[in-house]
DNA sequence: GCCGTTTTCGGCCCGACTGTTTTCAGTCG
């Protein structure tokens, strides 16, 4: 993966770019066999860099001590002031003039670790993809010490799909894959639990494998009836309590069995992420504690392990959702009684960003307000596109006017629920408003959006919007970076300052709860908290059965520490339209 | 290279599965 420069001095570097140097750094200073433990820092603080909220070149902008960040000391928080300020890193330009870069992408290859990818380099003189494709097909492998005809073969084939591997499946998707899987499994002999772990159930955005945990005893036949299954391609091991396998789709699952005395000891572990597992054993070592997928043991006595609870309690910590398990300080919170309570999806009282057929929507006004009525919404606002946006037939003055009437009848003759007159209202490139003022005044409330021009600069980007949001009728900012998941990277824009003229206005940022957008993330999500501005959560849906995504949207502002207070449609109808009003 | 309510030095998470071995190294999560 090429690695991102800065354009110009308005674009800082991301933190993603940095995680990425120190990643691929500790993978070649691993293949030189660097002390393992140095390895292992660079790679801890990438993590660190990654999941932070603030891009590390404001931090450093604003003084502030990188040391003090964890697993950041003083050589890397000089290294990244370094790549903050010219873009490159001289230690790993240099380990690149003697390791060729191509071999920690070889690492990414299942079963090529960095024993395996260094023998295959200074025995076979392999530098890239292509001369690792060329020597499996050659029959070379097998002969070297170490690796077989079996080894070879497996290296052979995944190399030639490597191009393919490295996608990650959106959650929806992963959803859809996983609850056919589930029920096929619960109906295997002598099962107890079935339950997918792992980042689905933390809920991340996308989900790179599926973790499924079982508990079940010795005469079950789950294992078998797993790698049945009939969508599985490739059974890739398979062990008494442990198998993996690949489906058609191209999703690898894990399952796992586990006795029922264990199954929370072993749900701790499988959720993960590895970073808060690690964590969270280092602070069982602090009190002489061992912890496992089986238990917590002081010497070789199990005192927890039945339940989350009884693990995290064994360890003085209260259960946290799995959705803060990322290592981005709940372990600190937690021990400092601060971890948030988080938003539910019964908190939700209504979705203030949908469509109808009047333009790209499938439904009609009075369809998605029923549907929102089975959900028990009190509320639900109709945002249809404005003129700018043809593709999706927008609006223009006349027409949504037009609207606003048709709405006013179908709340006169609608009892459980109230109609939000809204629209979604292009933000033009000079940060103008695609509507007039004089129909905007008619709404409830706008939700403005960029939908064109992703690719201005920084500096403009931001202006634009800022712009944007002087305008009186400006209320809410939708999916505020345009990202599109696996498709569309996030415009450059500094959020941190929308967020703050946001609070300084009285306008708010969108959540937006669609499975291919979830913009804001659950970095931003935090970065927003931080700086106080209220938030909506909406699912920006096309049909009725797109209301549903509002699940996905709270699994983001949860990873993200959002509560209740801080989201304005868990609040009644006339509170909400206080809420909206404008400083 | 990071870190400290046992430590500023000496530690650094833990177990399962595979393939190549003949008791285990390498890899993975």
């Amino acid at each position: 993966m090429p690695l991102r420069a800065p354009e110009s001095a308005t674009m800082p570097v991301h933190n993603d770019a940095i995680a990425d140097m120190f990643d691929r750094l500790a993978d070649l200073l691993e293949l030189e066999d660097a002390n393992p433990f140095r390895v292992r820092a660079y790679r801890n603080a990438a993590g660190t860099i990654r999941g932070h909220a603030r891009p590390m070149a404001d931090l450093i902008d604003a003084g502030e001590d990188l040391s003090k960040l964890p697993d950041i000391g003083d050589d890397l928080a000089e290294k990244i002031a370094t790549i903050v300020a010219n873009g490159k890193l001289p230690l790993l330009l240099e380990v690149e003039s003697r390791t060729p870069a191509a071999l920690s992408d070889m690492m990414k290859i299942r079963g090529l670790g960095p024993k395996r990818v260094k023998a295959l380099y200074r025995k076979l003189e392999i530098r890239s993809m292509d001369d690792l494709r060329r020597a499996a097909r050659s029959g070379k492998i097998r002969e070297l010490e170490g690796f077989g005809e079996k080894t070879e073969q497996l290296i052979r084939e995944r190399v030639e799909r490597y191009v393919n591997e490295e996608r990650r499946f959106k959650l929806v998707a992963a959803e859809h894959i996983a609850t056919p899987l589930v029920d096929h499994l619960q109906q295997a002999r002598g099962v107890g639990d079935v339950i997918v772990a792992g980042s689905l159930r933390r809920r991340q955005e996308t989900i790179g494998d599926l973790d499924i945990l079982v508990t079940a005893g010795r005469n079950s036949n789950v294992m078998d009836r797993f790698v049945e299954y009939d969508e599985v391609m490739e059974v890739m091991s398979k062990g008494k309590t442990r198998a993996s396998v690949r489906l058609r789709s191209g999703m690898t699952v894990d399952l796992r069995v586990v006795p029922k005395t264990s199954y929370g000891a072993a749900l701790v572990y499988f959720t993960g992420s590895k970073a808060h597992n690690i964590a969270l054993r280092k602070a069982g070592i602090k009190k002489n504690l061992k912890i496992n997928e089986y238990g917590v043991f002081r010497n070789k006595k199990r005192i927890a392990g039945a339940t989350e609870t009884s693990v995290y309690e064994a360890i003085g910590l209260p259960v946290m959702p799995p959705e803060l398990r990322e290592n981005r300080g709940e372990l600190e919170a937690a021990r400092a009684g601060r971890l948030p309570r988080l938003i539910l999806l019964e908190d939700i009282r209504g979705d203030l960003h949908c469509h109808s057929n009047a333009t790209d929507g499938n439904c009609t006004v009075q369809e998605m307000a029923e549907a929102a009525v089975q959900l028990g919404y009190e509320y639900i606002s109709i945002n249809d596109h404005s003129q700018h946006v043809t593709v999706a037939n927008g609006l223009d003055k006349k027409r949504l006017e037009e609207q606003i009437a048709a709405v006013d009848n179908l709340n006169d003759k609608l009892d459980d629920i109230v109609v939000l007159k809204s629209a979604e209202v292009d933000i033009l490139e000079d940060g103008s408003l695609d509507l007039p003022d004089s129909v905007l005044k008619k709404l409830d409330f706008t939700v403005c959006a960029v939908h064109y021009e992703f690719n201005l600069t920084r500096k403009k980007q931001t202006e634009r919007v800022l712009r944007a949001m002087d305008n009186r009728y400006f209320n809410v900012l939708a999916h505020p970076t345009g990202r599109l998941i696996n498709e569309r990277e996030a415009c450059d824009i500094d959020l941190e300052r929308l967020m703050e003229a946001a609070r300084e206005r009285g306008c708010c940022l969108e959540i937006n709860a669609h499975p291919d957008r979830l913009d804001l993330n659950d970095v931003t999500c935090k970065m927003a908290r931080d700086v106080g501005v209220k938030l909506v959560l909406s699912t920006d849906a096309h049909r009725t059965s797109d209301l549903g995504y509002m699940r996905f949207g709270i699994g983001q502002a949860r990873r993200g520490w959002i509560s209740k207070s801080d989201v304005i449609n868990t609040l009644p109808l006339e509170k909400l339209l206080k809420a909206l009003r404008r400083c």
